[in-house]
DNA sequence: ATTAGTGCAAACACTTTGCACGGGT
DNA sequence: ACCCGTGCAAAGTGTTTGCACTAAT
């Protein structure tokens, strides 16, 4: 009960299932960012019975409440970060992997003070910074 | 031989067609970040034989010679911005539209100064910044 | 004349959905 | 016992591709 994925699901009304704790684990373990398709496989190898329905589903549960970013970075499919700390992202277009970017000094202000919930008479509720490029293992 | 269209086509080595103006100046005149789906669907009125693969391939190639810009703001699809001048978006979950957002003063330092081609060791080529939430009418 | 571009249809990749069964509460 | 979640397969959506024909150079 104790389990810091128990009480995550628990936070948001979801039942707790081996699967969905995998998926949360997967996503804290794996840096890379994975797309719906990824986590898929790679939790193949511990259930082997799951689906990708569940997979999806459950995605999309944990990202609708807030628990997991769902990145719109790679122009092939959705990708997913479990960070919520504010950050940006870096994709490589030669390998496809996806960097954090922590330093977001070149931000001026904060995306999460009060002043930037409207631009334009519109209601701001996230920033995303998107950088592209060739990462430093692929420029060389 | 002096219309904008056919300039720009001969400088990026296109043929210059007709299917491909009309696809230009549309992104030219319709302030609303289309799909390609939408540019088809538009087109068809004037051109009614235009195809699927002419808009994709005109537009993946207009992209790669970065004289339009491809978004990865709206979730479902791709959209497309004729304006070069750096500027950001906003997309309202709610509608679906796309503003631009000129004002950006939010950001420390200009995309396109020296430093900023450079993050952590990577070569970035570009910088998106996207804004979402609800626009002035959906908000009410 | 040469060769890139077009239009059609089929194929593709990723995601979503309907439904019956099984497991969490 | 209830009903949400799972797994399967099929369907859906947006995009890409192969190919023969057409048109731009």
């Amino acid at each position: 009960m104790k389990d810091w994925t128990v009480i995550l699901l628990k936070e948001i009304g979801l039942r707790v299932t081996p699967q969905r704790r995998a998926i949360l684990e997967l996503l804290k373990e794996n840096g890379s960012h994975p797309s719906a398709e990824t986590i898929y496989f790679a939790l193949l190898k511990t259930h082997p019975s799951i689906s990708f329905a569940t997979v999806y589903n459950t995605l999309a549960k944990l990202a609708e409440a807030e628990k997991i970013q769902q990145l719109e970075i790679d122009p092939q499919r959705k990708r997913f970060d479990h960070c919520l700390t504010p950050h940006h992202h870096f994709y490589c277009k030669a390998c496809g992997r996806i960097f954090d970017v922590l330093d977001d000094s070149f931000l001026l202000k904060n995306v999460h003070e009060p002043e930037f919930k409207d631009v334009d008479d519109h209601q701001v509720d996230s920033i995303q910074v998107y950088l592209k490029g060739l990462c430093k293992d692929c420029k060389k």
